[in-house]
DNA sequence: ACTGCAATTCTAACAGTGTTAGATTTTTCA
DNA sequence: TGAAAAATCTAACACTGTTAGAATTGCAGT
């Protein structure tokens, strides 16, 4: 019995690596290529796999877009919590991680390109079961807690702190989007200071009530 | 050469009939089967056609999306311009173009696909060339400027104009994907509120001003 | 060391996509 | 009616994600 579970934790981690391989394979072509580009078939050349093989470690493509998202929002995450770790008052540390968030994917349109494609409308059976699709919602959540923390400090209630965060995350996404479409020149607009102007206001009206 | 003219204009006007056809048809299937269903051969079969007759009349796929999205912007100004009538004052106006705006994407999220669909990031090169490209940027700021036009009667400049309509533009486009994706349920919160309340305070600052 | 079993990978194919070349039909005009 | 032009079809190409089944690899116990 031991012994057998030993065997089965050398090849559970054998296989865990052979994952992370394909998962390293994979980032590298979406780096390159975009994730147009990060075709399974690609994917599989560059790890030096067939592409059926691939169908062995992950159940899908999306299965493997679905971890590069979640190591995406686990870095979005850390260089929010980063900002907000160096602001002091409850103020500071809103407008720290929404600007933290904003500029994270104003620097890295890719992870945008990756969250936009996973976080869609009508998504196919096939893709990404509601397990999956549930661990992805609170990566991103948890990386917009900092701003309901902030909210919460400041006395607004549990109301205030979801609208706070529904609000800045909604203005985020729009300018973001603007801006990866290169769409914001029809306006002749600086995006990130649309973005503190919001961040402002929400502030604002904190300090107000 | 006014017979040829003729014959000319007539033929011209059968083969823009045929267009119309596909147009239709395509039209039916997106309604019916959303984009994803919309495939070429889909949309030649409820034509009646064969998937090659199509590049007769449209030079790829993207160009009968072009088309459909076209008339969805038509369909779109018209209906912030018909609330715009409606209303009388300066920020009266201001506030039904955007929840106009706002409204048409809620009730018609087809429309909405679509839009995100073709005002993406990386275009491929066999996508739209830059003309239609620039048509439909213009059909779509045709739709937004209502909203320049109350600032402007409001005295505010120029700038102050563009950037309402970037901020308002962005703030719906934001909410409108957060509900679109069903994700708006995160943060348990009625996106139209905050897109009333994201007016107000635009229209705020520009009485305050 | 050998054998057997399980884990892993490959080959081959399927159904689908957008698109193109070339032959063929249909329509139009003199 | 005959020739030119417009419109459509057939067949294929290159690509996509995915699956079934055979072949290989590697590890375990005797």
């Amino acid at each position: 019995m031991a012994g057998v579970e030993r065997g089965s934790k050398r090849k559970q981690a054998v296989s865990a690596l052979r994952r992370d391989l394909i998962l390293e394979a994979a980032r590298r072509v979406f780096e390159t290529e975009g994730l147009d580009g990060a075709s399974l078939r690609a994917i599989a050349a560059e790890a030096g796999y067939t592409p059926a093989a691939l169908y062995f470690h992950f159940e899908s493509k999306e299965a493997i877009y679905a971890e590069m998202l979640m190591d995406s929002l686990a870095r979005l995450k850390a260089e929010v919590d980063r900002a907000v770790a160096a602001a002091t008052t409850p103020p500071e540390r809103l407008q720290a991680a929404a600007l933290a968030f904003f500029d994270f994917y104003a620097r890295h349109p890719r992870d945008l390109d990756l969250g936009f494609y996973l976080f869609r409308g009508g998504m196919r059976p096939k893709g990404l079961g509601r397990d999956r699709d549930r661990e992805l919602n609170a990566a991103l959540e948890a990386s917009l807690m900092p701003v309901g923390e902030a909210v919460a400090a400041m006395g607004g209630g549990v109301d205030n702190a979801r609208a706070a965060m529904a609000d800045l995350f909604a203005h985020a996404t729009g300018l973001l989007l603007l801006m990866h479409t290169r769409r914001i020149r029809m306006f002749d607009v600086a995006p990130r200071a649309l973005m503190q102007r919001q961040v402002g206001r929400v502030i604002a009206e904190l300090e107000g009530a």
